[in-house]
DNA sequence: CCTTGTTAGTTACAAAATCAACCATATTGT
DNA sequence: ACAATATGGTTGATTTTGTAACTAACAAGG
């Protein structure tokens, strides 16, 4: 009997990308959880509200690709923490519009810049077009 | 007040990594979970054992990167489901080799041709030098 | 109006991951 | 030999996530 299939696990992208964005998550966790206590989602809502501005849970949502039970959650800690802040003057009143305080900017502030350096450290030893296929594929595959 | 940086989450690359890692292993899920009723992890680990052979947990531990007490939660699991047996007739009598069954090597065989498959369509629109480059980045990132 | 359906968001409960403590065995230094 | 320490692995308590059901507000059709 022949040999079916010789292929090798390694090659499984899924079981690649698993173990980067492990490895990268897991790096990246000590600025956003040990000098902040933030846990992942919520460092991820801090940064769309940051980075997109004032806006309603919803949006976030479904720009991050988070279920609403996860940021609901997030929203309630970081408002705990007093990063954010919700106001519901608009005339539908189910919703809220969520935005940073002063605070949450500053933290945002100072996250987004470490991300900018961390990133910069990560793909520093790739070629710029080796750069640019890796985040083209990435965002291909993620569905961007 | 002027922008700081114009840097975009959409650049980070963990984001894109957590993302698409997301993305596969959700859509992969149902090869595994759906059919056989298993959880990420004993996947993780049954292609473990079928990939490299007879092994310690410690060593599924270091090769996956996966925490002790997640490896032995599966691996309880797995032979729970008679895909994997344990002997411990080395001399050092804490560790037990781990090994699939006949039936553990054929659900192997059978998810890993499913997973050829599937990452075969995953990266069929890259180009031959897109996908070498991607797998070549996410293997430096993840360290092997 | 008043049913029916939809949307924004929360909450309750179950599943799973994480963390710390633990047991048994093995190894090292004195 | 014998503490002290390290290793392989398990277990239990705590946290975090996922799933589903729920409330409240709005929107349309009759």
């Amino acid at each position: 009997m022949t040999n079916i299939s010789d292929y090798d696990l390694e090659d499984f992208t899924p079981y690649l990308l698993n173990l980067a964005s492990e490895t990268t998550s897991l790096a990246f966790q000590r600025h956003y959880r040990t000098t902040y206590g933030m846990l992942r989602t919520e460092w991820r809502v801090l940064f769309h509200l940051g980075q997109y501005g004032p806006q309603l849970a919803r949006d976030i949502c479904d720009r991050a690709r988070l279920h609403k039970t996860k940021v609901s959650r997030a929203v309630g800690a970081l408002e705990e923490k007093r990063y954010l802040r919700r106001s519901e003057d608009t005339k539908d009143r189910r919703q809220e519009l969520l935005e940073l305080t002063t605070m949450g900017r500053n933290v945002f502030a100072e996250l987004r810049q470490a991300a900018q350096k961390f990133d910069a450290d990560l793909v520093a030893e790739f070629t710029l077009e080796e750069r640019a296929i890796l985040k083209q594929c990435l965002a291909r595959i993620a569905g961007l």
